[in-house]
DNA sequence: CTGAAAGCGCTTACAG
DNA sequence: CTGAAAGCGCTTACAG
């Protein structure tokens, strides 16, 4: 006669899942008739693993609706499982740009593909940047997609100090550290729109540049300056403070005043050129009869602009691509190199 | 005499930051001259700590450059620290909005001063779906802010049943499951839009109403109803497909069509107004002039449309502060109710 | 192919 | 207030 009233291994489990824990690999195992380790063998690739086993721990799995702990798992593998997106620019207006969201829902569907969640991190403040630094040490995430750094950016020379995975969405800057990186081709994007606004008769050609600090922008004013040469004159420049309508409003303003018989205009980002269409309208410019405007990026924003913008389409899709591709390796201690990734000129009713 | 050749505890730490495993609680502990166990209390609020081992402990903190293993932390505490922002609808689209960009950056940002993450996930799909219900089962996230349901949305059901903590963000379907959810006060800001336009003399008013089945829509489509009673008839009403600005064109369009004698429309959302602008232009009617335009959101386009466009405002930073308010109370087992948020009218020009 | 066992780095009753 | 110890749920050499 056995005692019934001793505990005894199955009742444990049972005890467990009345509280509501959800059954562990152990219940798994105690249902498929094999080892805990053998679940585990079978769920990660199923190496080592007889078929019987297989069949056994499948059934097991789905007949207990078994989930697995990441927790457990991430302890004793190291892997977290998720990927930070930061945006180490002040993000403030920057989630305006449509830009930004199309290439953070590529990413995260992408990473999901693959078994990685993405974590949004803002790194506008010098306390927002120490979370993301410690989280890279904490290996709380595995690594990061750094978006929209600009120069003399502390945080990409710390995240470099604490060698997690970092990829860099657009060109770094050159005095950071040499991360990988994935960018539209942005000198080239420039030059194409500004050789598409001279090829249209136009003989004082502006340009509203990004930002002086910030990436792209540089590459983008200088593609503008390769096709114009020395009739790239300061006057014809005006630098935008940030990638957001208000400061592209602001930016063309000026531009008129310094330049007032300018009749084209390259600008740096379609959010800048809505901003500049403002400016034009309000100064009393048609577009494009007057002034020709240019745009940069094919963001949704483009076909909806008065009129619809013409500019230079960013591969955002395969930039997202590319990036969590070259993450990827990397976190796999795979060696990865730089992406450049094509432009090319969307012609619409601007220019 | 000692063997100094045996393996002894201070080796084994010392040897572990030798391969960059970083310091952990045991190490910071030696340093500290306590137990691992009064390390941990120290970390977690100090109490039953004495003052000097909180002391000792916070100088071991920073000498050894502690940083605490989540993964480890979360097997015991089943906490993940991170919280789902699960975009219900098929997102294609939905970034281009800067409503949901800007609903997401604070949310981040209160989420973090918190000491939690958030974690952006698509639930467009079925596969999403069952990824995100999966994340709700294992514990992964710790609640989740459902953004952008949709009637008979099979997520909102199957969540429920996970018993994962979840708030929704607009007035949920009134036949899926009871979650807490905040809301600005969707019906009313309609019914303050309708007002100004009816009192600004006009006759014939017509909306754009956002797609049938969207969270919000049928709100705002019933303020309009509110004010204008039986003039409110189906001729006077199209609905968008979904909320963006093709959506807002072409619902525009069909209204020219079966109502040409408008002369103002509220529409339910600024992404699908600069689309009803669009059409109007296009249509040569002049706007405020021939037709006024209402606007729903104050999202950062409405300032930049042409021209600035009249609004309702929602309250954005407060929706989102009260989403990770509830969501907070529902996570630390507390009960919490749904709020719905005042809204105001925002002037400008187009109506 | 498979099981027993060690170990990942924490937290938290339990004694004292 | 504090330490010793159990335990969270996994993975992965190590034998067999």
């Amino acid at each position: 006669m056995v005692d019934d009233t001793a505990p005894h291994p199955k009742s444990r489990g049972a005890a467990r899942r009345a509280q509501r824990r959800g059954p562990t690999m152990e219940d798994v195992a105690e249902v498929a008739g094999v080892s805990r380790g053998t679940v585990s063998r079978a769920l990660n690739g199923g190496a080592h693993v007889s078929p019987e086993a297989l069949a056994a721990v499948h059934d097991a799995l789905r007949s207990t609706g078994y989930v697995i702990n990441q927790s457990a798992r991430s302890l004793v593998t190291r892997r977290s499982g998720a990927v930070a997106f930061v945006l180490s620019d002040a993000p403030d207006r920057l989630f305006e740009d449509p830009v930004l969201g199309a290439l953070m829902r590529t990413c995260t569907q992408l990473l999901a593909e693959r078994g990685s969640s993405l974590m949004l991190m803002l790194a506008g403040t010098p306390q927002e940047r120490e979370r993301v630094l410690h989280f890279a040490r904490g290996g709380h995430v595995d690594g990061v997609l750094l978006v929209s750094v600009h120069d003399g950016d502390p945080l990409a020379a710390q995240l470099h100090e604490t060698r997690v995975p970092v990829v860099v969405c657009g060109r770094p800057p050159s005095r950071g550290p040499a991360f990988p990186y994935v960018a539209a081709d942005d000198r080239d994007g420039a030059r194409l729109m500004t050789r598409h606004l001279a090829g249209r008769g136009r003989r004082r050609i502006a340009t509203v540049a990004g930002p002086r600090d910030m990436a792209g922008g540089a590459e983008r004013l200088q593609g503008f300056r390769d096709v114009l040469g020395r009739r790239a004159s300061r006057r014809v420049i005006a630098h935008a403070t940030a990638y957001t309508i208000d400061a592209g409003r602001d930016a063309m303003t000026r531009l008129l005043d310094t330049c007032p018989d300018l009749d084209a205009v390259f600008v740096a980002s379609d959010l800048l050129a809505v901003g500049a269409l403002q400016a034009l309208r309000h100064a009393g410019r048609a577009v494009p009869a007057d002034v020709l405007v240019g745009g940069f990026d094919d963001s949704a924003i483009a076909p909806a602009t008065t009129p619809p913008l013409t500019t230079v389409r960013q591969p955002l899709p395969r930039v997202a691509a590319e990036l969590v591709e070259v993450l990827t390796q990397l976190i796999a201690g795979r060696p990865a190199s730089s992406r450049v990734l094509p432009t090319e000129l969307v012609l619409r009713e601007s220019a």
